[in-house]
DNA sequence: GTCTATATATGGATAGAC
DNA sequence: GTCTATCCATATATAGAC
C-alpha cells in the first residue's frame, strides 16, 4: 500500500484511466465518483477539480471511440463501390473495436452509453451511418439480422475475457474471417 | 392518466413486468425501487411488500433465463456426438434468446447481472457448461473468437431494435443461419 | 492541486398506521 | 395490501480553507 504516487502533470489522464477501467467493470451507472477517487488516493474534490461534472468523465473517455467511428465512416463514405465500401467499414469497425477492446464493450451494452449517444449528436450520427453502410438503406429481415449479429459479435467479442490473451493482431485477423463468413452471402 | 387500475391479485407479477421493462430501457443499476414504484402508480412500500429488496426482484427476473439455458445444457449433455451436440446447444440458445429477447440483451451485457452471476453458483455453472460445451474444454484462439462472436452476436442481436420488427420464428431461422455460417469451418 | 466541510438529492430499507 | 413517515447510506456537486 505505497502511499498513492502523483506522478504529477498527468492528473487527468489517470482519471480518465480509472475510470474506464472501473467503467468497464461495473458499467458508467455503477461507478460512482467516491470510486474513482478512491482508486486514485484522492477525494472526490480533487477529481472536480479536473472534471466538471461526471458527464463530463463519461463523454471524455467515449469520445475518441466515436472519432474513430466517424472516422472510419468518412474514409469508407470516399469508396464508390458499395461491396468494397462495406468490406472497409468492417475491416475499420474491427480494428477500433480491438484496439479499444474493453471500451468498446460498453459502447453497445451500456444503458448510459446509450443515452449519451441519444445526447450527443455528434456520436448519434456516427452510429446511425454505421448501420447505413453496413446493412443498406432499406434492408430485408435477413440483413438486419446478419448486421445486428456482425455488430453485436464484433465489440462482445472485443471485450469477451476469453479472448483478452490473444494479440490485438492475431485477433483482428479471427474476427476479419468470422465476420466474412457471416456476411459471405 | 386514468388512476393506475390495479388488476388485483397479480401485484408481484406486475411488479416484474415493469421491472423487466425498467432494466431493459436503463439497465440494472439505473432502475429504482423509486422508479417502479412510479410506473405501477404505487409507493415504494408497495413494492416491498411484494419482494424483501431489490436483489430479490433482480434474482425473480433473470431466473427464467438461467433455467432455460441449464435445461438447454441438460438436454446437450446427454447427446453423445460432440457434433450434434453442439448444434442442440447453438439451437437452443437461439430458441430461448428469440424468446426472451428484451432480457436475454442484459444477460451477457449488464454489470449487475455479471455479479449476480458470480453471486449465484446455479448460474455461473450454466454460464460455464455453455462454454464448454460450444467451445470444447481447452480451445484454440480461433475457436474462442468464433464462440465468442456467436453468443455475443446471438445475444446482442435478438435484443437489437434493428430486429424487434420480426416475428420470433423467422428471427429464429435468420439467427440459425448466422450461427451455421460463423461455425462452419 | 488537494483538503474539509457541507448542501442537496436520491436510493434502499423498515416500522407502524390505516 | 397500501400508505406515511422515517432512517441511514451514498451520490453529485459546491464553497472555501490551506
Amino acid at each position: 500500500m505505497a502511499k498513492a504516487v502523483a506522478t504529477r502533470g498527468f492528473a487527468r489522464d489517470r482519471v480518465l484511466d480509472a475510470a474506464r477501467a472501473l467503467f468497464t467493470e461495473h458499467g458508467v451507472g455503477g461507478t460512482s465518483l467516491q470510486m474513482i477517487a478512491d482508486r486514485l488516493g484522492v477525494s472526490t474534490s480533487a477529481v472536480y477539480y479536473q472534471f466538471r461534472s461526471k458527464a463530463d468523465i463519461v463523454v471524455t473517455v467515449f469520445r475518441p471511440v466515436f472519432e474513430d467511428i466517424t472516422r472510419v465512416i468518412r474514409i469508407a463514405a470516399a469508396i464508390p463501390s458499395r461491396e468494397v465500401r462495406r468490406e472497409a467499414t468492417i475491416s475499420g469497425m474491427i480494428e477500433l473495436a480491438v484496439r479499444h477492446r474493453r471500451t468498446t464493450a460498453l459502447v453497445r451494452t451500456d444503458p448510459a452509453v446509450a443515452e449519451l449517444v441519444e445526447a450527443v449528436g455528434e456520436f448519434r450520427d456516427a452510429v446511425a451511418d454505421l448501420q447505413v453502410i453496413l446493412a443498406g438503406p432499406a434492408p430485408d429481415p435477413a440483413s438486419r439480422t446478419a448486421v445486428a449479429v456482425l455488430v453485436s459479435g464484433i465489440f462482445g467479442a472485443a471485450a469477451d475475457p476469453a479472448v483478452a490473451a490473444i494479440p490485438d493482431e492475431e485477433l483482428h485477423r479471427l474476427l476479419l474471417d468470422c465476420a466474412r463468413r457471416l456476411v459471405a452471402a
